[in-house]
DNA sequence: GTAAGAATACGTACTAACACCTACGACGAT
DNA sequence: ATCGTCGTAGGTGTTAGTACGTATTCTTAC
């Protein structure tokens, strides 16, 4: 778009599937404005790529092994403020959005978005301004009455993710070594905090917050 | 490869994700000996588009919104046998390849294979052979007593996404207009079939095998 | 230094889920 | 015709989770 530009936008891949970023690559290569300085897998290794080729923006999943892009968000922030955190991801859920601002991103867009509109993306969060996908701010509007604005502690956070991986109160008493009426109460917090009041949904929430792995 | 074909394989390529589509149409555009008929973002749509395009190979996700990868490719089969299925899928469980295969694929990779593997896989089962990339025949092989090979029935599929979007017997029950013992008695056969004794693992299951959303 | 929140823990009573079991009509395949 | 599978449904008893309540300790913030 602007060609006159003296230096283009130093791009950041992080995503754990190469296919995605290969995509990415080769889709943001059309755009003689931007360039790809370096990629990688996996939330652990954001940081030290980030500090090896300093981009201008960084493209980021959300949920990847080991360590989610919330949490890798928040470390390259404190590390690097100038630099935009652009989450890309596949979870449509104000929750995920909101807790993506909180932790330092500056736009938001899904998976679904056609390459146009990622680089448009990365040219409005380039310059300091917020992007999110126009299905994201519809989404934020049609969520008046937050039902859940609560954020888990990290103690529920652990409760919730062995929750979530099929374990019972019992067994996670034992494996943390509490009484089951601990784990108990955790879990009716956990649910009144997030409005939730099935096991089912709790699970699909530890999914989509990249609690646990969904597979 | 092979540049003295007198025409390139027709490749078509079916995930709900533009960017996976565009990245693997970028990828593969390197090749010359195969060409990219066709795209769809859904499996209702698989057929249809395959009717048109008449590809030799379709490239094909699992998780995708209204009707999954592995009835698609069941449909597909039913009206071009000939046509070799590549399921292209981030899923690594045995469970998901066998099937896979049973739905009538002829080849199984995970997303985070690189292109220049993608590419061998294609040119494999467009030759008629299998394609398994390395890991998941390492991990078909690391499981020699195979836990579950048992597919559930329309009905307890129904019966799953139910649970899995967190209704309780007794609202399945009346839902469905059947008895709360009905209910109970797929439940259990669900969980037997499936080798999980926990409600969260069932609900994992579904959300990977496309049943529910995961959002 | 006190107030607030978090993590811990127990009591009691109700409900949902689970583990056994049996049984029967429908339907397709041999 | 008969066999197997599927969907249906009930009996009975056990276990896990839930919905209330209360209470103690510890840290953190003002």
């Amino acid at each position: 778009m602007n060609t006159l530009s003296p230096s283009p936008i130093k791009i950041m891949l992080v995503d754990d599937h190469p296919m995605v970023r290969d995509g990415l690559s080769a889709c943001l290569s059309f755009y003689d404005d931007i360039t790809i300085v370096g990629a990688c897998n996996d939330g652990t290794e954001v940081l030290q790529t980030a500090k090896k080729c300093l981009p201008d923006v960084i493209l980021m999943d959300i949920s990847m092994p080991n360590q989610n892009g919330l949490e890798a968000t928040e470390i390259i922030k404190e590390t690097f403020p100038d630099t935009k955190i652009l989450i890309f991801s596949m979870h449509e859920s104000s929750e995920f959005v909101k807790n993506a601002v909180q932790a330092g991103a500056s736009g938001y867009i899904l998976k679904d978005t056609d390459s146009e509109e990622v680089y448009q993306a990365i040219k409005t969060v380039a310059q300091g301004k917020s992007y999110f996908g126009s299905n994201i701010a519809q989404m934020l509007l049609a969520s008046p009455t937050n039902p859940s604005n609560e954020r888990l502690t990290a103690r529920e956070q652990m409760i919730l993710s062995h929750i979530a991986t099929g374990q019972s109160s019992k067994a996670i008493a034992h494996t943390l070594d509490i009484s089951v009426r601990t784990v108990e109460a955790h879990r009716r917090n956990i649910k009144s905090k997030l409005n939730i009041d099935n096991l089912a949904e709790l699970v699909r929430y530890a999914i989509e917050q990249g609690l646990i792995n969904s597979a």
